[in-house]
DNA sequence: TCTATGCAAATTCAA
DNA sequence: ATTGAATTTGCATAG
């Protein structure tokens, strides 16, 4: 990727962003329902902050299509956009998470006013969450870029996003901001993106889609999950029946939602079509992708090797370079002697152990000490969220 | 056999 | 590097 002055024949062309963290040095980005991946691994010129994906001040970014093959890209001609977007603060929305969206309606979701920060150079700037003030009144919490009742005012316009739509509703909100951001002289308007909640909403509709189309296919959730691997995309990999399940129905946050759109976008594209094209060829030795043992993937692709069920769509095991950071780490199942013993330490003697304790504990029961790390972290967690009970 | 869900392990982020 | 808090996600199992 490389920095651009931003294009000035673009600035009053209204272009609606996402962006999905696909690893540290690349995502995935929405442009206007087209998908890119992005891919920055020179940390010093970074249009993305590593931990947040916040663009840059340059706010403009080259894109190169993705659908190109990338070996054969026509350097003389590559196709670029340009887009000038922020990640905003709709990104970390604060939110109560499963089952929100329940109804297709966001519900006890009124958060305080805000005042949007004015930046140095005297543009207002959501983004900006230290200048992000509460305004309304005391009984909210202090105003965080991550909350969403959002009001902008830059002395001349004032404009207000009406907090009972749907926050994908505020997104385009968010979307016109920027555009004001990206260029003074254009108007911001709310109303023109503002749309009903309800079923109007891309992504509930979306993945009405997808559950219908995946149904159609023939394919359960738990093999979308595992095909999802195949497809390559870094900072991907498999995915379980039960994340699937969830994002048929609505059940993950809406960052949670939004991240994985796209990749099952792409997936269901790839059935629709009917063909799969390894878009990175990568030529190194075949390996088994997903760090599973023989009999678990015999079975786990069975439906994509009998091409007398379903038709043959991609090969069980595509040679994917960072296919094992792309895999989570598998849940340990913690129980019987080894959680008793784990409690009764959290319990008695110490609910945050020392190094030396836990290279003990690890030793005695012949766990990771990553593991029972995790495991006081968690506990303290949940000894904190039960207490508040 | 497939999908939905409770619980909690693992990951991420910021301090 | 470590931690707390928030979040994402998988396992086990219920439906």
């Amino acid at each position: 990727m490389i920095n651009q002055p931003m294009d000035p024949k673009n600035t009053d062309q209204k272009t609606l962003c996402s962006m999905h963290k696909m690893n540290h040095h690349s995502s995935l980005l929405n442009i206007n329902n087209r998908n890119y991946s992005t891919d920055c691994k020179d940390e010093q010129s970074s249009m993305f902050q590593l931990s947040t994906l916040k663009f840059n001040d340059i706010e403009t970014i080259m894109i190169h299509p993705k659908s190109d093959d990338d070996n054969n890209v026509d350097d003389s001609k590559p196709e670029t956009k340009y887009c000038s977007s922020y990640e905003h603060p709709l990104n970390s929305i604060k939110q109560p998470s499963r089952n929100i969206y329940q109804n297709n309606e966001i519900s006890n979701f009124r958060s305080p006013i805000f005042e949007i920060g004015i930046n140095s150079c005297g543009i207002p700037d959501p983004f900006i969450s230290s200048n992000l003030k509460c305004s309304n009144n005391d009984n909210n919490p202090p105003g965080k870029s991550s909350d969403l009742n959002l009001f902008m005012s830059d002395h001349q316009n004032q404009c207000q996003c009406d907090m009972s739509s749907s926050v994908w509703d505020k997104w385009s909100f968010l979307s016109s901001i920027n555009s004001y951001h990206a260029n003074s002289d254009c108007t911001i308007t709310t109303t023109e993106t503002i749309q009903p909640v309800g079923k109007s909403d891309a992504l509930a509709e979306f993945v009405d889609m997808f559950k219908e189309k995946r149904i159609q296919l023939g394919i359960t959730q738990a093999e979308v999950g595992r095909a999802l691997g195949a497809l390559n995309l870094s900072g991907f990999g498999c995915l379980s029946q039960s994340t699937i399940c969830r994002f048929e129905s609505l059940s993950l946050s809406h960052k949670n939602m939004l991240a994985l759109k796209p990749v099952l976008e792409i997936w269901l594209q790839q059935m629709e079509g009917g063909l799969w094209v390894n878009q990175e060829h990568h030529l190194q030795e075949s390996h088994n992708c997903f760090n599973r043992t023989p009999t678990d993937s015999t079975d786990s692709f069975r439906n994509f090797s009998d091409s007398s069920t379903n038709p043959p769509v991609f090969p069980p095991f595509t040679p994917l370079k960072d296919s094992v950071e792309n895999q989570r780490r598998k849940r340990t199942c913690i129980m019987g002697r080894e959680k008793y013993i784990l409690e009764s330490f959290f319990n008695a003697t110490n609910c945050r152990p020392t190094s030396d304790q836990m290279n003990q504990l690890a030793l005695r029961l012949n766990m990771p000490k990553s593991v029972i790390r995790v495991w006081f972290c968690n506990q303290r967690q949940k000894h904190k969220r039960l207490s508040k009970l």
